[in-house]
DNA sequence: TTTGGAAATGTAAAATTCACACTTATAAAA
DNA sequence: TTTTATAAGTGTGAATTTTACATTTCCAAA
């Protein structure tokens, strides 16, 4: 039995999360302006690296509690980026991992801290290295998982209208979709529980109050079933 | 401008492939048979680890090579495996990577230098680590990739019949399918050639041989074009 | 009691997917 | 040369899914 695979190259392996988050209008991506070298000043994702008893997941979840305070947030690992001289420093793959929280509930104090800022994808800044690669292979990702089921409830409060729903869809999606049959594709799917509570804000009428069902969805999931928007 | 970042963790990052091929009846998976340590003697995936100065796919086609000597392989990179224990001897992750090879076409010396032995799935045995989950996985990718448009060309001759096509759809999707169906299907995304050479082996009256045509191919996903198996 | 404005709701047409069976071409055998 | 055996090749109608689209309902505020 052998001890170390010591002839081999060790490397830094850097986690960069791409935050969304939604504000009822708009999807937006959480950026950090540096204040650290390399790149001061620039913009850049949230990022960390990986230390040696923590696998990938962690990092991403600890990086992105440092940065938000928020525990627990839906986060998928993405893409290993290694191009040789990404990182002008010294040599660093960096795994990308996307996260969805509610803007609502992070911690603001920490984020400014970061000199964080909310972009809506349109205004987001150049950013460093291969960071912008980064931001749209999540936006792809994200769009793919929005057009194949459920995902997102984590941009949203925890009661919600068919219509903030539709409009988080149509913030993810880029297109304008059709309110009966948005309505129908996610009744059919059957994860959503009426409650008989109304939102009285957004008109006279009042429109009624949604929330995610964990457990359906749970029990969907299970059994193999395949959601498609 | 600082000049590296000394203080952060370095950890040691594998690279293993999932080797598909295919012998015109069922997808199979190439093994290599350990006769070094850790795990001599059991069954596992082809890997090694990330140089400094490569890339992860480079390595990936490295050690593809090193085992089949193939180059220019069909290679996508899957997922960064990386819990703190997986490998017994040192903390190491692992990025795999799927290939896809035609069986015939490998160098089937250097597979016996690696104990390499074609296994079909349903034969493959336990896998040291982590291993079998990432075939598991591989394999799922594979299924997706299959059900959402034209893949797997490199486990054909270059010259194959329309036969030959379905049963290496239907070995990777693993159910049957209707051959009109399929045929129109694969018809309809017009990316192959009908040559006017027939193969004569499998019947009397023979069938036409096809290849795949990269250029429409390529100009057909340029344009943002989305198959759907 | 009237009014304004978003919420809620259903249906028909179009497109896609699916299920299904007979004819044809040819080499080999008689 | 005729017959035979075998996989190749081919089209249609039913079922399902997706899309497009307009009117009515509810309620607070005036």
């Amino acid at each position: 039995m052998i001890h170390s695979y010591s002839s081999e190259d060790k490397v830094l392996l850097a986690v960069d999360c791409i935050i969304f988050g939604f504000d009822e209008e708009e999807l937006k991506i959480l950026l950090i302006k540096r204040d650290f070298e390399p790149e001061r000043g620039k913009w850049s994702l949230m990022g960390g690296f990986l230390k040696k008893d923590e696998n990938l997941d962690h990092a991403a979840n600890r990086i992105l509690h440092h940065l938000t305070g928020i525990n627990n947030v839906y986060l998928e690992q993405l893409y290993n980026f290694s191009k040789v001289d990404r990182d002008p420093v010294e040599r660093t793959l960096s795994v990308s991992y996307f996260a969805l929280i509610n803007i609502a509930e992070h911690n603001t104090e920490l984020t400014e801290n970061y000199s964080a800022k909310w972009f809506t994808l349109s205004e987001a800044p150049d950013l460093i290295f291969d960071h912008s690669k980064m931001v749209k292979h999540a936006i792809s990702r994200l769009r793919y998982r929005a057009s194949n089921g459920p995902i997102g409830f984590e941009l949203l409060p925890e009661k919600f209208t068919m219509r903030q729903l539709q409009k988080l869809y149509e913030a993810i999606l880029g297109e304008e979709l059709d309110k009966r049959n948005f309505i129908n594709k996610i009744n059919s799917f059957d994860i959503l529980v009426k409650l008989d509570e109304k939102d009285m804000s957004s008109s006279r009428k009042g429109s009624f109050l949604y929330k995610f069902d964990q457990e359906k969805y749970k029990r969907k999931t299970d059994d193999g079933f395949s959601f498609k928007l």
